[in-house]
DNA sequence: ATTATACTTTACTAATTTGTAATGATTTCG
DNA sequence: CGAAATCATTACAAATTAGTAAAGTATAAT
């Protein structure tokens, strides 16, 4: 279970552009210099995020990147959405297929109950916490409570 | 966010040996047959359990893989510690660096913070789900309650 | 108009992950 | 024994993801 490069350094992008939202828009160059991407990264991954509706860019002298709603309205599920498929989205199956038509597991599949659980469980978070909240500093906001007993080991 | 293939298979293959748990042990054959994998891949998937002390291999004739452990003391984050990261691990920052040391984000990190929570989140549910439970039907009973408003979208 | 600024697009290279192939080592049965 | 069954290991090929390079298009200030 992996965060691809592209929800981490875009959701990077999404949380610069929240904190600078209603002030000023961000250039591609001044992105890519406060995360420390190289310009032709950022710019790729604005264009994902612009070609999701969650940014707005502005082309020419005095153009630039700014949120497309504010931050309030903004939910982590909403970005990472756009920057990649869900832990169990429609293709889960189709992907991890061997036998040509669907997986061994037709009939009763035990393994694709657990992800659609999994899934429901995550997005359950993810729908709970937008961008305001993080950058006001509580990623742990929201409706979701925590499990009681929150174990840090891994 | 993906679910990796090694998870995903090896999952498959701890539930069909926990569906077994106690009768018989399965061979190599018997596993990449019932799960429609190439005999090496699924001899790779396996050699992975057994290195994290999951499964035991007995080799030679009669052999066969059978849990380490019976399968209502296998909990899901077990598995996927073996068969991969977690979504923050310790490599996380050491991962996503761009400019030789840390992330840019040393000092104030919101990034790092929604990771953590997350990964928190996530270890609750996959802490309160064993192979038990998932062969038993019910991949989503535990001790942690599902959010209340449950979205099927994605 | 011209030019500097800034976004857009396409094509390509590199790294990682997935999956395969082939060969080696161990146990048990006859 | 020795041969069949079975796990173990190493090396390699294919697919996906990550990241770079370069040339194109639009806007606004001068």
């Amino acid at each position: 279970m992996k965060v691809t490069a592209l929800e981490e350094y875009g959701l990077r992008c999404m949380i610069l552009l929240a904190r600078n939202a209603g002030v000023e828009s961000l250039t591609l160059p001044e992105i890519s210099a406060k995360e420390g991407l190289s310009l032709p990264y950022a710019g790729k991954l604005l264009m994902i995020l612009k070609q999701s509706g969650l940014v707005k860019a502005v082309r020419g002298r005095r153009g630039g990147y700014t949120l497309a709603k504010p931050p309030e309205q903004i939910v982590l599920r909403e970005v990472f959405n756009a920057l990649g498929e869900p832990v169990f989205g429609p293709n889960h199956c189709e992907r991890y297929t061997e036998n040509g038509e669907c997986c061994v597991h037709n009939e009763d599949c035990t393994v694709r109950t657990v992800w659609g659980t999994f899934n429901r469980f995550v997005s359950g978070y993810l729908d709970s916490v937008t961008l305001a909240d993080l950058v006001k500093g509580n990623g742990n906001s929201g409706k979701s409570e925590l499990p009681s007993q929150v174990d840090q080991s891994n």
